[in-house]
Parts: C-alpha cells; sequence; structure tokens
DNA sequence: CGCCATCTTGTAAACCTTTTCATCAACCGG
DNA sequence: CCGGTTGATGAAAAGGTTTACAAGATGGCG
C-alpha cells in the first residue's frame, strides 16, 4: 500500500533535525514552544504517528500483550477475553490472541513464537487436563516467565512463583453443597469435569471434601465440560449408580454441562427441580434462560481478569513473582434447586 | 527480562557473517552445506529465533493481522473469532483483537493506531446500527483500505469496491418465512433487530419482503439483540397489537433473542410451539438445548470466516477489489416450529 | 594459462525510532 | 567581563534484521 510518512518527513518540512520531531512527540524533552507548534502542524497535516514497530525495536517495548486461552467459544473463556482487551486497550496495550485447547500442551515452537513477538507480557489461563500436561503446561510458563512478564489466571495452587489469580473453584462446590444442604439435600452428585488426576482447587476437590464433612459417599464422577457431554454425563451417573439410591441434588461442573444435564433429565422424565435439584456454575448469560432458570455461581472472572491486566502491565516496572490472590465465587439463587417456603422470592 | 540473543551473537559464534546467518534462516539465498549446518548449530544451542519486530521492520511485513468486531462476548462472534484466529495461525499470522462496540464509529485515533501498527491487514465485521453511523463506518473502512488490505464480513450491499463477504440475512427472514409458510402460518412477526434505518440485505428486508408476496401486512418491528431485549420485544409486541390478531409464529433476530422471547412467552402462559411457532437465528450452541429446542437458521460463519482470512492473507500479493461473495443459510428444523404431521421425526 | 560465469560470503545501507552526547547560545552571579 | 549553568538543538549510535552490492574463490573452457 502507499508508502508512510516517516519522522524524517516531518523533520524536513518543518526545518528541524529528527531528534527534535521525536521530542515532541514523545514530550520528554524541553523544545521551544515556537518549535514545538511548527513541528506539531507538520504531525497533524500528515497525521503523523510513529511506527510502532521501529518504536518497539528501539524502546525494547511492544505495548503488546498475549492472551492465551483453550478456546474463546466456551463463554466462560468469552468473558474473560472480553474483559482482558477492553482492560488492555484501557491501558494503551493491544492484546494478541491464542488458543491452545485444553489438554494440548505449549510447543516449543508456540513460545518461541511469543517470544520472538517481545510481548509485553502475557497471561495464561486454561485449566490442565492431567497431570502430564499440566506439568508441561507449568513447564512452558516457567519458561515464558524467563524471557517475559506473565500472570496466570487459574492456577490450581501457587507454584514456583508464578503471580497468579484463583478462582475459588473448590469453594464452588462447597458453597452449592451447603446451599443444597439447607433446603435438605444429602445425597448430591458432581456431574462433569475435566478429568484430571490433580485435585487441588478443583471443583472435584471441592465436592469430595464437603460429602466427606457431610458424611456421605461421593458419586461417582463423570466427565465433560460441554452441553453435550452433560446430557451424557446424567446417563453415565445413572448407569453407575449400582443400586445406591439416585441422587436428589446435581452439582454441575458449569452451566454448559448444566444445560445438558437438563436436557436428558427432561427426556428421561426426571423434573428439575420437583424430583432432582441442580445447580451450575459460571453464572452465563444463558443460565438465566434456561427451564428452570439455573442456580449458579459467579465467579467474577470479569473483575478477575481486569486486575490480572492492570497487574500485567504494572509487571512492566514492579516485580510480582509469588503474587497471589484468591476469589471467592457468589452465589446466585435461581429456581432450579426449588425453595424452602419461606425463601420462596415474591412471585 | 534477560537479554535476548541476536543474529550478531550467532554470527560471531558460527564465525560468520550476519548476512550468512540470515541467509541459513530465512532459507532464501545459497549457503554452502558446511557453514548452513555450522549455523545451523549454534541456532540451535541458543533457540535463537530473530526477532519478529526486527523483522518487520525491515520486511515491512509484520505477520499481524486485525480482527475489529462489536464484542467477543456475543456468541455470534465468538464463533467467528475462533474461526478467523485459528485460520491466521494456520497461516502463519497472529491476530490482534478489537472490540468496537455497534454503533461507535472509528475514531480517527482507532485506525492511526492501527496504522502505527503496521498490520498485514485487517478483517472488520460487524453491523451498523444507523446511517449516520453506517456511513461513518463505511468511511472509515475506505480509509484503512488505503493503507492495508481489508476484508469485510457481513457487510449489507457492495460499496467502494471493498472486499466484501456477505451472509444472507435477509435470506434468514426468506427462509424463515418460506418454512413457518409450509406449517401454514400466515401472520409472522419479526421481533429484535438492530434498528437500521437502512435495511438492505437485513432480516427486515427479508421480513418485509417475503410479507408482501405472502400479501401480509407486517407486524410493527422491535429492537434488540440480546436475550433480555428479547423478553421485551414480545412485551412490546404485543403491546402494538392494537386490535389485530396476535401472530401465529415469531421470527427473532438472533437465537438469543428467541431465548428472551421463549421465556417472556412462557412467563405469560403462551406455549411454544403449540400457540405459537418461534424460529431463531444463527445455530448458536444452546439453540438444542432451548425448551423446546429452536428452529433457527444456520449462516455458516466459520466456514465465511475462515475465507475471509485466507482471502485477507492473499490480498498482500492479489488485488481484491470489488471481491464480494454470498453465502446463504441454512435452515435447521428442531421443535420450536411443531411440525406437520409427515414431517415429525422418528421419536 | 587467462577469462568469464558461478558460488559463497562479507560490507553496508535501509527500515524507523529513541536517546546519548556534543555543540552552541544565552544567561547568571561574582 | 568571565567561568559555569541552563536550554535548545543536531549528529550519530543503537536497536535487530534483510538485502543490494561488492569481492573473493573456484571451476570450466578455449
Amino acid at each position: 500500500m502507499s508508502e508512510h510518512t516517516t519522522i524524517f518527513d516531518i523533520a524536513r518540512e518543518a526545518g528541524v533535525s529528527i531528534a527534535t520531531v521525536s521530542r515532541v512527540i514523545s514530550g520528554g524533552a524541553p523544545v521551544r514552544a515556537e518549535t514545538r507548534e511548527r513541528v506539531l502542524a507538520v504531525v497533524a497535516k500528515y497525521n503523523f504517528r510513529p511506527s510502532l514497530v521501529a518504536t518497539g525495536l528501539s524502546r525494547k517495548k511492544t505495548h503488546t500483550l498475549g492472551i492465551i486461552i483453550p478456546l474463546i467459544e466456551n463463554p466462560f473463556y468469552s468473558k474473560m477475553c472480553v474483559a482482558l482487551q477492553l482492560e488492555a486497550e484501557r491501558l494503551n496495550h493491544s492484546t494478541l490472541l491464542f488458543q491452545v485447547p485444553r489438554g494440548t500442551m505449549l510447543t516449543q515452537d508456540f513460545m518461541d513464537q511469543l517470544i520472538a513477538r517481545r510481548l509485553d507480557g502475557v497471561i495464561f489461563s486454561g485449566d490442565v487436563t492431567d497431570d502430564a500436561s499440566s506439568d508441561a503446561a507449568v513447564e512452558g510458563m516457567l519458561q515464558l516467565r524467563r524471557q517475559m512478564p506473565l500472570v496466570a489466571i487459574n492456577l490450581r495452587e501457587a507454584c514456583h512463583g508464578l503471580p497468579c489469580l484463583m478462582l475459588g473453584l473448590a469453594s464452588c462446590s462447597a458453597l452449592a453443597i451447603r446451599h443444597l444442604r439447607k433446603l435438605g439435600h444429602r445425597r448430591i452428585a458432581l456431574i462433569g469435569g475435566v478429568g484430571s488426576a490433580q485435585l487441588t482447587n478443583t471443583r472435584e476437590q471441592g465436592y469430595l471434601d464437603e460429602m466427606e464433612k457431610l458424611g456421605e459417599a461421593p458419586y461417582p464422577m463423570t466427565v465433560g465440560e460441554s452441553a453435550p457431554e452433560g446430557e451424557a454425563c446424567v446417563t453415565s451417573l445413572l448407569a453407575q449408580l449400582g443400586g445406591r439410591a439416585r441422587p436428589t441434588a446435581l452439582m454441575a461442573f458449569n452451566d454448559l454441562v448444566a444445560l445438558g444435564a437438563l436436557r436428558q433429565l427432561k427426556r428421561i422424565g426426571i423434573r428439575v427441580p420437583e424430583d432432582i435439584a441442580l445447580v451450575g456454575c459460571d453464572n452465563q448469560f444463558f443460565a438465566p434462560y434456561a427451564d428452570p432458570p439455573l442456580t449458579t455461581l459467579d465467579l467474577h472472572i470479569e473483575e478477575t481478569s481486569r486486575l490480572a491486566m492492570s497487574l500485567l502491565v504494572s509487571a512492566q516496572t514492579a516485580n510480582l513473582d509469588g503474587f497471589e490472590q484468591h476469589f471467592e465465587p457468589t452465589l446466585i439463587v435461581r429456581e432450579s434447586c426449588g425453595f424452602l417456603l419461606n425463601d420462596r422470592p415474591p412471585a
């Protein structure tokens, strides 16, 4: 396309040196008022902006951040991505988007590419599937961090001083189960999950802990995080009951799984919440529109994401090693668990 | 962070000049086999990759593309974004994500920023709200195109030779209405929309045209594109009937609006599909999980997005002026419109 | 054996900024 | 009136790569 006007063009037309132009533009050093005006006029005339690739080279700051998530289409990550991008923009940075599917590890090639781009930092989010890829993921993050600031969202536990914001995944289960408990449920099953072997700060962990406190044996666990998988989960759960009484309440890994469960339950004639209670997770936009509207948990991703992003850009001057913060979910009560008489909202 | 190894380091250690290193890396020019091996060994040893900001400067190609959409959280754009990013990656490019809310025009500042980043191209998608911002958007795209390749997804009509992929938005309405017609409906209303004054290739246009062919007066139109707005739309539609018989079928602007409508209809005791048929649009992931599952239209966004992206990168060598392609939606029949007796799928 | 074409490699310019250092003028206090 | 600041500006280096051009070596051919 057309040639870009450079700082030389501006300098020539304004009758000054390029150093002076640079000074009036970046505004750091003193320039005589009259000179500044003259330069500014030419700058305005040509709508000149210094090439960010050139400034990137000389300043060693690209004003570009990376976002690494499994898949934008997952509404959980959509939310995160919206908040991250908007916050980055507010802080004068652009965001490069990368999707690396869950369970896929960060290849050396991928990381080299990030490094070659000289990003000012990177946000990494995405659970890990099993111990092998978990270790690989952590290894990858550590390697990346050696080259650029990194903050992780939703790491399971503090490790190697990686700056990290942890969503209260285990708390989700705890909150949900306590809620169900108050409504009189004891036979509670967890459906869906990511099938990881290491359980620290996962919904699985919270479920197991809370059931133990309750003195109830946990139900067999199933794997899945999408709506179709949610359907399969209830089928599979029901098939694995082996004589044990059917649960009176289901806790879904997320709202997607809950949606699938809802459909499958309906299909086989189990009513929600009359026959079985159901609680979702993530408070997705569609949760209020399920039938019945889903009781769910809000993980405050937007807030967390914003914080992660501002932390990341501050990391360019401050040291974030070992930074760590936990976020607690809040319960959103709708109708999928039924109500005690005095809890029922005014109709 | 740690200093990066540069081409100088490699050259020194391999005992050659930087030009030679560059040649073995980019592989264009002939290098003696033995020299190549020696350089490659050092490159491997340090895991060297040329800085993309430096190559960007000297080659005038950043291998970076921009994606401009209104809001990732909207599942329509999520889908698009997934496909765009993945395809770009496949073609060895990274994607910068920008969200500019619908109705907000591209500010000069924003565009200058894109230009300053020396992007290799940009994908623009996002309907426009009214004529003023539509003109502004077109103006913006034209200005951008003067500086870098651009392809638009879902422009309403060919204009000024902007390369453009058009989703068959009007066809959606036509397809939906013809389907409803076959099921015996004539009193059909459109709910939701973007409230634009210029109707070319919009669902509104298709609706109006098709109703005219049908010899039916169109129902008043409402505005909205989210689920909560969908609820409001049915309320507002019902309030504006003014004595006219209630429609027997509703066509929603998209699945989100349909979801909202479903909820509101249920609330006021109108059953779907028994009392009123409903068709959505976009075939979102949640459409099969609505109750009843939504009959909807698939716009083939993934395919379109992939094409848009590959077009964009090819645009760096080819001329795309005036390129234009239309995509036709396909109807996805589920249960929200009911069935003629012989159409009912096997239970 | 001399000349030309071919390979291989190095030097240096170009890409576009920022920033350090130097220069020069003006100004201040003594 | 002079040495020392201070302020404004330019020259040039640095940042990391690609590439046009030059140069040296090698081989073929007459």
